[in-house]
DNA sequence: GTCTATAATTTGATAGAC
DNA sequence: GTCTATCAAATTATAGAC
């Protein structure tokens, strides 16, 4: 991949985690990747809709893998791997001033009603997310989508109440009954 | 509340469903409303904004009064309540052709990095909605906020497979294990 | 591949007649 | 309260020099 593309990319992912898909206008993006327009339509000649999906492919691989690392990590008790999924989460949303975390659920929320190859993008990564989740929690696929939805709802309430406590209080109750340590 | 306010108001709603607060102009909601951009100004002179909190505002307490209902009918069983909750949300969804069935949470999202007092009335909302299901769960407010976390991410989930499944098997995770019949 | 200039449209918002 | 006309700015996207 070559750097202004990269530089594209993490511009465009830097700013929907703060104002959206729609909230982010392709002058922003230009500016904050000090790359002119010309250089966004060589690189993406579909335009901001193509750096949506570009963004959306390639950090929905990056937040896939850390996330499973941080849950690998937590060892064989579930709950405790729950908790340390949901802890971590609060942590990095208080810690970079209730931005989100990740672009991908507020993509998919905006684009689920506009853009077909936005939304299938979405779509393909959190299919990607929860098959990976399941692995781990013995196949338990409908477990596993839970927990990803309930960290999409949680970024949700944790950004507008500038606070990690919902994430928190989330972790705690799906850890609940699920041998937590 | 005059005809001409609730017209706009549920001709924002509806949009807001669909596109999202940004991915709507007020020329849409004129439109859609039958009323021109001066009677929108008439009713809120603080314009699109001012719209979007009254929005949320008025559909935080009608929804949160339709969930309450569909949870206090399913009865004692926790895991009864739950799971007629995301099977409901699932066949709304399904019904409604896999438009977001709340505009809240997109609001939420939006706005979280944008407009404090929009993010602030969306705050308000999710308090509300998580205190009154916390009665109903017997004081447990950490599992009142998992449930409305979950059943944000579902919609997001679901709208970009368009299908319900994804809620129904968080459902069937949440309810795993809570007395489910 | 990079950069400037600009086109064509849409945006949220205002003014003022009725 | 309703409606039309309009503004200034921002939007995505394109053309073409370098």
């Amino acid at each position: 991949m070559s750097d202004a593309r990269r530089r594209i990319l993490q511009a465009a992912h830097d700013l929907f985690c703060s104002y959206g898909y729609n909230g982010t206008s392709l002058k922003q993006i230009t500016a904050r990747s000090g790359l002119p327009t010309g250089s966004v339509y060589h690189h993406f000649p579909g335009g901001k809709e193509q750096v949506g999906v570009a963004v959306v492919q390639h950090f929905g691989r990056v937040y896939g893998e850390q996330v499973l690392a941080a849950v690998r990590a937590a060892g064989d008790d579930r709950g405790a791997m729950i908790r340390a999924v949901f802890d971590g989460a609060a942590s990095v949303v208080e810690f970079g001033g209730f931005v989100d975390p990740c672009p991908i659920g507020g993509v998919a929320r905006e684009s689920a009603g506009a853009s077909g190859v936005l939304a299938d993008a979405c779509d393909d990564v959190f299919r990607r997310w929860s098959d990976a989740a399941a692995e781990v929690f013995q196949g338990d696929l409908d477990f596993a989508m839970a927990l990803i939805a309930a960290l999409e709802g949680g970024f949700i309430m944790a950004r507008v109440r500038r606070s990690g406590e919902p994430l928190r209080a989330i972790g705690r109750a799906l850890a609940q009954g699920r041998g937590s340590s």
